[in-house]
RNA sequence: GCCACCGUAGCUCAGUCGGUAGAGCACCUCACUCGUAAUGAGGAUGUCUGCGGUUCGAUUCCGCACGGUGGCUCCA
């Protein structure tokens, strides 16, 4: 007999007198609430199985079956049903890992052929016969080599590295039925917990991330507490792709893709090219009152400039060349070389600097054809981009000065957004003290405007460390916009320096940022995020007059020169159709305002605006009517 | 680039177990002059993504290419 207290968290201790008593008794004996909901424990802060057994002093907390850990407990055992299954049905498929993720699970197998679409309702099926027959996991620790030995007798071999490389002492498994993997847990009690499932896509993906190594056949699921949050889950999803912008951009006349003109090339139609120009117009203006100034590159730069930059050597692969008289051309990934040279182009005094270049550049870079996706990923895009050309000292206040202004940005559009630190890659130029430098001028700047971010080791840019601004799309996928990337390496390469107080040349540091990023990309976001209903500011067409009958239309047409005259962004639809269709075909393309125009406002002289959401207002005159979309328009909402 | 799936009229989709295709919307014509999400009638519309192969015959089967979607890897 054993005497020990345990105690719910937040609740006084009880005295036990035992051997040993299991997390499941534990907590009936405390009389933890919703004790059927429950589907696994933390004993003193650590998730544990409901049979671990408890022979000290422990502090418990339930987990709650739909619980954030709980789905993910949840997931993670139902991605160890679907590995039975499909071993039951193909034995010869051997196991990888199988973790929860976002809403679901994945596992990883190795099999003779990849697994199809069509092979997924019969792995639910097995599934399902495992759930109903309520199977146990049973937790076993061993020592690594007993479960080298297991596996290795069961022709595991992906297990035997996994187990190799961890290189514990010991390790648990866990078993339902006849399938055991190597896991640490917890699970829930047994498979009949497992309520609400569905096996989504079948994917390839290499074994450990790593292209060298075999492609291994992926099934993906989601899972959750119940039926109905799983319905629900599926429903949302539904609507995220009615935000899909891949579809609303040819249907608002935004963009359109052509196959006879390539992959990953844009062709912006009529409403895309005046959303552009809006957003570039008000990137202009932003950064011209930040202290930029403009700056213009060429688009195909010589070949031997490319080397001596370094870009030649570590981005060679993504860069386009051509030639010219017998000459080497490169076609610019980036925008970075003719700044330099325009600053290299006079003598600069320490009084000069920061120089802070902007350029709306047009960058083209070949990515692999398997990556593009609409306006996410495309192989032409337009960078709005900037070189800082500063002293050491200013470093910090030029990268507090960036982030502020992606702050500021990232409010006018109410985006909200993730940060990321990532650090000197394997294909990298310049000293391991310049990469320390900057590595930590990112993150004194990140600490003095008190950001929070995440660190992602050696992936950073060939020439410098960087930080990472991440918006997400309708699906929850997250794509990189904003970048800040310090550079000690091309101002060493190009010799740029300035004169010092001292009268010495000095050499200057280099950020190269973007605070949209790629404009196409972030149009992309744009578009989801709004779901293709723009304010007012940035929408391509603003208003649309809609003309009742013919007889309104002479009047229709003066109101909408009136309105251009004010820049006010307005069409008129002056068909022969009846009203009814003219409005609906203007809701169809999301325009912020309908302003109908029939006898009664063609005899007063104005229009009776009609609001996308459907909302009527009354008569307004044209004056009336320019200083309401002017307001909406400062307010930029 | 790798894995899976997909590609029929401008759009959404049907169809052909191999015998050269169909609907709705859009488009054009005519009538209606109309008040807030589809007026009616008539008409035209396709190298069934492309190129090869099998076949008497391919949009359908096979291969390759091009393009797209979801992942992996990569990246703004």
């Amino acid at each position: 007999m054993n005497d020990f207290s345990i105690r719910l968290k937040d609740q006084p201790p009880i005295e036990i007198q035992a051997e040993a008593m299991t997390a499941l008794d534990a907590l009936r004996h405390l009389k933890a609430k919703a004790i059927d909901r429950v589907i696994a424990v933390k004993v003193n802060g650590t998730a544990c199985d409901l049979s671990y057994n408890i022979a000290t002093q422990a502090v418990l907390e339930p987990i709650y079956m739909d619980s954030k850990e709980g789905l993910e407990i949840l997931r993670h055992s139902t991605s160890h049903v679907m590995a039975m299954a499909v071993k039951e049905l193909f034995p010869e498929a051997k196991v990888t890992i199988g973790p929860a993720i976002q809403d679901g699970f994945y596992y990883d197998f190795d099999y003779e052929r990849p697994f199809k679409e069509e092979d997924l309702p019969k792995i639910e099926e097995k599934m399902e016969e495992i759930i109903k027959a309520d199977l146990f996991y049973v937790r076993k620790d061993m020592s690594s080599q007993k479960a080298i030995d297991f596996f290795k007798s069961l022709g595991e071999q992906y297990k035997v590295e996994l187990i190799q490389d961890l290189g514990a002492e010991t390790v648990s498994v866990y078993t339902q039925g006849g399938f055991t993997d190597l896991c640490r847990g917890p699970h829930v009690p047994s498979t009949g917990r497992i309520k609400a499932f569905h096996l989504t896509k079948v994917a390839g993906a290499y074994w450990r991330g790593d292209e060298k190594k075999a492609m291994l056949s992926r099934i993906y699921g989601v899972a959750f507490a119940d039926r109905k949050e799983l319905k629900e889950h599926l429903m949302r999803l539904e609507e995220a792709k009615k935000r899909n912008h891949v579809k609303l951009g040819p249907q608002l006349g935004l963009f359109n893709t052509y196959d006879e003109i390539g992959a990953g090339m844009i062709v912006w139609h009529p409403n895309g090219s005046m959303l552009r120009h809006v957003l570039e117009d008000f990137e202009i203006r932003e950064h011209l009152k930040r202290g930029y100034e403009l700056a213009k590159g060429p688009e195909i730069l010589k070949t031997d400039l490319w080397k001596k930059s370094g870009h030649f050597e570590n981005y060679r692969e993504n860069m386009y060349f051509t030639m010219i008289d017998e000459q080497s051309y490169g076609i610019k990934p980036m925008n970075c070389l003719s700044h330099m040279l325009i600053y290299g182009s006079e003598i600069r005094s320490y009084r000069d600097l920061p120089k802070r270049y902007f350029e709306l550049g047009t960058v083209h870079r070949h990515e692999r054809s398997g990556v593009l996706h609409g306006l996410f990923r495309v192989r032409e895009f337009t960078q709005d981009d900037a070189h800082i050309i500063c002293t050491p000292e200013q470093l910090n206040g030029e990268i507090k000065a960036v982030l502020d202004f992606v702050k500021d940005v990232m409010a006018i559009f109410g985006f909200s957004y993730e940060l990321e630190i990532s650090t000197r890659p394997a294909k990298s130029i310049g000293t391991d003290e310049d990469w320390d430098l900057a590595t930590n001028a990112l993150k004194n700047a990140m600490a003095d405007n008190n950001l929070i971010y995440e660190v992602n080791e050696g992936d950073g840019a060939f020439y410098g460390p960087k930080i990472d601004v991440k918006l997400s799309d309708a699906l929850g996928r997250k794509w990189q916009c904003a970048t800040i990337q310090c550079d000690f390496t091309l101002p060493e390469r190009f010799d740029l320096v300035y004169i010092g107080k001292d009268g010495q040349k000095h050499r200057p540091v280099m950020i190269h940022r973007v605070i949209l990023g790629a404009i196409e990309r972030f149009i992309g976001v744009l578009i989801e995020h709004y779901a293709g209903a723009f304010p007012v500011w940035l929408a391509p067409v603003q208003a649309i007059i809609l003309t009742v009958t013919d007889r309104n239309n002479e009047f229709g047409e003066r109101l909408k020169k009136t309105l251009e005259e004010t820049d006010i962004r307005v069409k008129a639809d002056l068909r022969n159709e009846k009203l009814s269709l003219k409005v609906r075909e203007a809701q169809l393309q999301k325009i912020p305002y309908m302003l109908i125009v029939g006898d009664r406002e063609t005899e007063k002289q104005g229009a009776t605006p009609r609001k996308r959401d459907g909302q009527n207002l009354s008569f307004a005159t044209a004056e009336e009517i320019v200083s309401m979309i002017a307001n909406e328009c400062k307010t930029r909402r």
